[in-house]
DNA sequence: ATCCATTTGTCAACCGGTTGCCAATAATTG
DNA sequence: CAATTATTGGCAACCGGTTGACAAATGGAT
């Protein structure tokens, strides 16, 4: 091998520095272009663009880089494309056991196609939320929303900017991914009809949540097919404090089964009833929804309808990554998945006191 | 007000293009020195450099910054200065509850100091870990390793690139946040001799794991503090199943009373107890450790020792923090938080049988 | 050997900020 | 009022890749 081109030569006093190695780490593509004896610009092709060079010039180029560990810098690629190789996830509340799956399966397919997660979370805030979703644009290259609480309107004006996938939600004109409520739901009731129940409460969740007015949509829906009363009472807060707050309501409502909006709040209300000696289930039958971690620890352990949270999560990272991938011409179709009952415990036949 | 300098004239056949506004999304500081009538550097001066300019000419900027709703590209200034503005939490395991306030925790002191949180996951590889570090350390300043399962050496080589701080575990010459289990397990332990226990079983967790080892290391040195026997148990996995496969050994080991290495050991064990018709805690006291989210859902509720899981991620969070803020010359020394009895219905006087 | 159609590599201009250096201006002092 | 010093703003060269336009090299057909 002769010394190709340009060698240590001419540094004498020539102002000539450019993309010197400072003893920095990292090598670039100017590096590789040195030590394979070709044009940076080649370099870039070569690593980016398949079958742009010869096989060979391919292969002088991979094996100087892999000498140099090169790794590009994703910053100087982003800069010029746009392309990040990164996207966002936004969960309404860390704090919810809800997420948690959810987060895993975006993680877990995000990994898988070489993208990177970036995680952030709204603390419930609409506007949090927002703002928060407003600086991430910036860095990456689509968004994922889990239950987000902002409008429908700033969900499109974000999806007008890059490609966004909601979570828990239906947005017109944006693609969603959502449990079908229906088929876990009517087997819960079903099944509490079954065992001798009569008349259904539904402990709601938030005032604004889509998914509350689903869940009690269907809940409502499958009674009537059942001929069973159904009752829909109001929660204070989606969780175990205030399941707890909503026992008094349940027990005044005369009905004997309860589906709760989500398993927290499942679990608080479990939780209090028996505290006042009622017994679970043969005086009231507990159903939970989402079979979220910690829902089998309960005693009983808590019968709920569930979704497929990971399942969410990794749908709409797929659904993301392919539009990225893609012109993004796709249809903004609602992704829906399938819910199902977990028979546990905490529901079963009603035994009437006498 | 004139129009200041160029104004649009020149723009007949010249090759003048230059940082022209294409229609996509984002003012730069280009447009904002064209409104604000001065030069680009200026601007760049104005936006991050405290006390650079002259006040007026800061206003001036600034309102033009405002009107034109200027948010700086992160990689245009990533890319000269190395700075990002993100940095990265790896976690052992998603799936584990452990990490989830440990990763709200650092969220939150993120999102308080304007920094961006990268999660990733190393699901209990040391392998996946390494490499996922590896790809980080290009686009983050800096790194927070959760219970990381690597070597040392790994963790030391990355820590001279970018700082470094380790969550759960003592690593030499790097910054970690570790809870100190002394104080938590002595008031367990205390209680439990209080309670009539003489011999306490400890429920390991995976060989490798550091913290299982102080944790073992914390139970010895209490109960022979107390005068108690303690034996020491070795687990499959550190899950609710490993919890349950792990109770025969239990009830062979002749102990009255059990701390495991978590929480999830101690409620797969419970459970399984329960089965076995063993009273909890009349005939078993069980103690685990963590106070993971769930803990509480449990009949009776687990007693555990509470690690301040969340004060651990925002502490180390605060640590990376302070280091990227300063020249970055402070001490790796290590951080302790304590750790606490919280004492509820899983451990308790022992009723002997008769 | 000549000419045309491809393939392959080079040039140079970006992407959007940052920063060292220097000149112009403003403030301070004699 | 002149001389000196402290501020402030401008110029231009980066950071490390990407990409359109174009020329050189290669190959095939005549």
């Amino acid at each position: 091998m002769t010394e190709p081109k340009t060698p240590e030569s001419a540094a004498t006093t020539g102002p000539v520095k450019k993309h010197g190695r400072d003893g920095k780490s990292g090598a670039t593509i100017y590096d590789i272009a040195k030590v394979a004896g070709v044009n940076p610009s080649t370099v870039s092709r070569a690593l980016s663009k398949p079958g742009r060079v010869s096989a060979k010039t391919q292969k002088l180029i991979e094996d100087a880089a892999a000498e140099l560990h090169y790794q590009v810098n994703p910053f100087a690629r982003a800069l010029p494309t746009g392309r990040t190789s990164t996207f966002g996830l936004i969960v309404a509340d860390i704090t919810n056991p809800t997420f948690f799956d959810i987060i895993r399966g975006a993680g877990t397919t995000a990994t898988a196609r070489d993208y990177t997660l970036v995680l952030a979370d709204a603390a419930e805030s609409a506007v949090t939320e927002l703002t928060t979703a407003r600086r991430m644009m910036a860095t990456v290259d689509g968004l994922i929303l889990a239950s987000p609480r902002m409008d429908d309107d700033d969900i499109r004006a974000l999806a007008r900017d890059k490609p966004v996938v909601v979570i828990n939600r239906e947005v017109d004109g944006v693609p969603c991914v959502v449990p079908d409520v229906n088929k876990g739901i009517s087997e819960a009731v079903r099944s509490l009809a079954a065992n001798g129940h009569r008349k259904v409460a539904y402990v709601a969740g938030p005032a604004q949540s889509w998914m509350s007015a689903r869940r009690w949509d269907g809940v409502r829906s499958a009674c009537e097919w059942s001929k069973l009363d159904a009752v829909r009472l109001e929660s204070t807060k989606p969780t175990v404090d205030g399941g707890r707050q909503s026992a008094r309501a349940v027990v005044a409502s005369g009905a004997s089964a309860v589906l709760t909006y989500n398993d927290l709040l499942a679990i608080g209300l479990m939780q209090e009833l028996q505290a006042a000696g009622v017994v679970v289930p043969d005086q009231i039958s507990i159903v939970g929804f989402d079979d979220i971690f910690g829902a089998d620890f309960t005693t009983p352990p808590l019968t709920t309808v569930r979704s497929p949270l990971g399942e969410c999560g990794s749908g709409a990272a797929t659904i993301l990554l392919d539009r990225l991938a893609g012109a993004g011409g796709e249809t903004a179709g609602t992704l829906s998945v399938e819910t199902e009952l977990v028979l546990r415990g905490s529901s079963g036949r009603l035994i009437v006191a006498r």
